[in-house]
DNA sequence: CGTATTGCTGAACAGATTGCCCAGCCGAAA
DNA sequence: TTTCGGCTGGGCAATCTGTTCAGCAATACG
């Protein structure tokens, strides 16, 4: 799915001002508004667009504490621990790798001592040998798609 | 920033249709246009709902690849090193944490031939000392917020 | 015990946007 | 040359937004 200059600009309109509509994108584009309504529904049925949800915060829900935790797993309990750390809602998400662990996942917390508590909970778990834990500090370049989105427009 | 079940359905609601109106909302949930819109307007100042953004999936852009790598920094070089991962497209995160790395951040691919390529670029720099890199898998929990926003709900 | 304050409801209005349809134009491919 | 896909520009009815208003109930305060 390889996206031209046009839908480079689309994505980026949005980033910025993600509630406009479909009318004042096509006038700030300098396009017809048929023209941005094809791109923009074949930007999400391409599924380079997954969707528009809203961004939660969690330190602004209670939870200013982020980590990751590297697990090394025992041997065949891959998918009870994946339906595990899913039952678990300070979990934010969840990846197999490669390397010294097995397992990845982004962990929040309402405190340094709430983090304990959590982790707890993800590692009290049996086909979970070792665990361990980096509690972030700073978070120098928040997740961002923007410059990506650029190079790969500037590739067509 | 608490908030409570009203605030909780709200989010819930735009998480699974973003693109529903004030008005829809206001019908689904019951209550008058002007409640639904004063709890929206208040969630995003308060800062608990960011925006709206357009999520981009990297792999649709054709950067399937997914990585994390954990970066040992020389010592006052901090600054420096995050200036330069910030110039890397492929950089889609960066985090300083404790532990083991001094910074890990989330990088993305054409391929694995590919991100060889982008490992020389982020660790083509003086200040990194050390990285190592785990590549991801599968991602078997997507980035998620929803369970976490509905323990937030409930403990009102 | 009165009295602001706050949050919600229900309603109204003009202005803007959406979903949908159509005809014409143009460049690329067959 | 003909066909096809993509873009333009326009029109229409239905809908939504931004905004304002008055009424009402619960709560905090002097």
């Amino acid at each position: 799915m390889a996206i031209d200059h046009l839908d480079g600009r689309i994505i980026l309109l949005l980033a910025r001002e993600p509630r406009i509509g479909v009318l004042e994108m096509s006038r700030r584009l300098g396009v017809a508004r048929g023209t941005a309504q094809a791109r923009l529904d074949r930007l999400q049925s391409n599924g380079v667009i997954r969707g528009f949800g809203p961004e939660v915060d969690p330190a602004a829900l209670g939870y200013p504490v982020t980590a990751f935790a590297t697990l090394q797993i025992r041997q065949g309990q891959g998918p009870d621990v994946r339906a595990h750390l899913a039952t678990v809602p300070e979990v934010l998400e969840l990846h197999t790798t490669t390397g010294t662990g097995d397992m990845m996942c982004r962990l929040v917390a309402r405190s340094n001592a709430d983090l304990q508590r959590v982790i707890d909970r993800v590692v009290g778990f049996d086909g979970i040998v070792r665990a361990s834990t980096a509690i972030v500090m700073e978070n120098p370049v928040p997740l961002r798609i923007i410059p990506l989105v650029e190079q790969a427009a500037e590739e067509t």
